[in-house]
DNA sequence: TGTACATCAGTGAACGCGCGTTCACTGATGTAC
DNA sequence: TGTACATCAGTGAACGCGCGTTCACTGATGTAC
């Protein structure tokens, strides 16, 4: 089996996951500092120099990190928000936005760290965003397509600006996220669910 | 004159001041990957052995940097906001703090992710905010107790939450500021003001 | 004023270290006939 | 089935480079008498 055909083999593919998995854990645990291809390669369980013949260097590892392995559960989360507007109350979908995203914010907080450490993988990165035609303003156009769609059916005011009320929600979200990871745990001496329920209660008032 | 006292001489704090101004712009511009010794001391026109007449290692000399030169304007402008309750409207007041807040964050945002980048430095620096009492909770707290004062003036409705109203406005300046230095300023195809008085508007409804 | 010495900001050149990367190689697995 | 060869994932050891750091030094300025 596995007649010489181009594709990797199973193998391969295993050896592959088990390097970005452990190059995203480093990066996520130790600091793009630390993230060392020695670092790397002992946490994978290969050599060195393995991590060659899968990347072409550590500057491809990193961009397919980030390309790969960004937690997709929130953002598919977020896309098929609009399909489900109606559904629930407005309110409580929206708390489930906010519950999902600080976690969310948590695990990103490294990367994101990391590709501002370094401009050159951010210009990368980004050109390889705009080319999939993504980037991280879709969560804001994804919130805001929701609500907009809430709108139409009369279940939120018609005043309320969608982007804005979107900007609002994620960015308390984003905001509370870095500083869990930049004061400790402590600040969550108020628990998640509170948060979100106040925080959405404080959004749409009444 | 300055006859033999132990403080540095007028001269030798130029140095550092050139020093620290240096190691600023560098992280600033080009990352903390590229703020390498010698580039900040080219940076700053003296050799790379005077940095290390001025701090003890590199390690010294970053974290001098971000306990020195975060810019405080916005840090002030919003401790002292608090006395400022009763004066204008609400709504303009929250409209100022908005639009100052969105280019602090966008100052800050590099050395934050270099410090996301480099879990060691985190430490310490959260060690020498908390002897210090200090931290980015402050930004919100400040708010929060402006918005509280406006309360009792009966300038603001008794039913909202002010720490909640302060994590979504200072939320939504912070996202976007890191959305602006990652995606670029074609983000801001929507001027800053107009920014600034759309999100007030959504925050504050009516 | 002149002379001998002290101080001190700043330097050029070198240091060792750890980094990313490459090389020639191994050994297991598959294939031809 | 046995034999000879091809393929390929993975490795140990080495490479050069650039980093942070230190050293012995210079030359300007200040001080004593």
């Amino acid at each position: 089996m596995n007649a010489g055909m181009g594709a990797p083999s199973p193998r391969a593919q295993s050896t592959r996951t088990r390097i970005l998995d452990a190059a995203s854990a480093v990066m996520t645990e130790r600091g793009l500092a630390n993230a060392t291809t020695k670092e790397i390669a002992r946490a994978a369980g290969f050599s060195e120099a393995t991590l060659y013949k899968h990347f072409q260097d550590k500057e491809d590892l990193f961009l397919t990190v980030m390309r790969e392995r960004l937690p997709a559960e929130f953002i598919e989360f977020l896309a098929g928000l609009a399909d489900r507007a109606g559904t629930g109350t407005v309110r409580v979908q929206l708390r489930e936005v906010a519950a999902r995203a600080v976690p969310f914010y948590r695990d990103l907080a490294p990367m994101l760290g990391a590709v501002f450490a370094q401009p050159d993988l951010l210009a990368q990165h980004q050109q390889s965003l705009r080319a999939a035609g993504l980037g991280p303003h879709l969560a804001l156009s994804a919130l805001a397509d929701y609500l907009h769609a809430e709108q139409r059916l009369g279940r939120l005011i018609g005043s309320a600006q969608p982007d804005m009320l979107a900007a609002l929600l994620l960015g308390a979200c984003f905001q509370r996220a870095f500083l869990i990871e930049f004061e400790g745990e402590h600040l969550a001496d108020q628990p998640a669910d509170e948060f979100a329920r106040t925080l959405v209660d404080s959004l749409l008032p009444e």
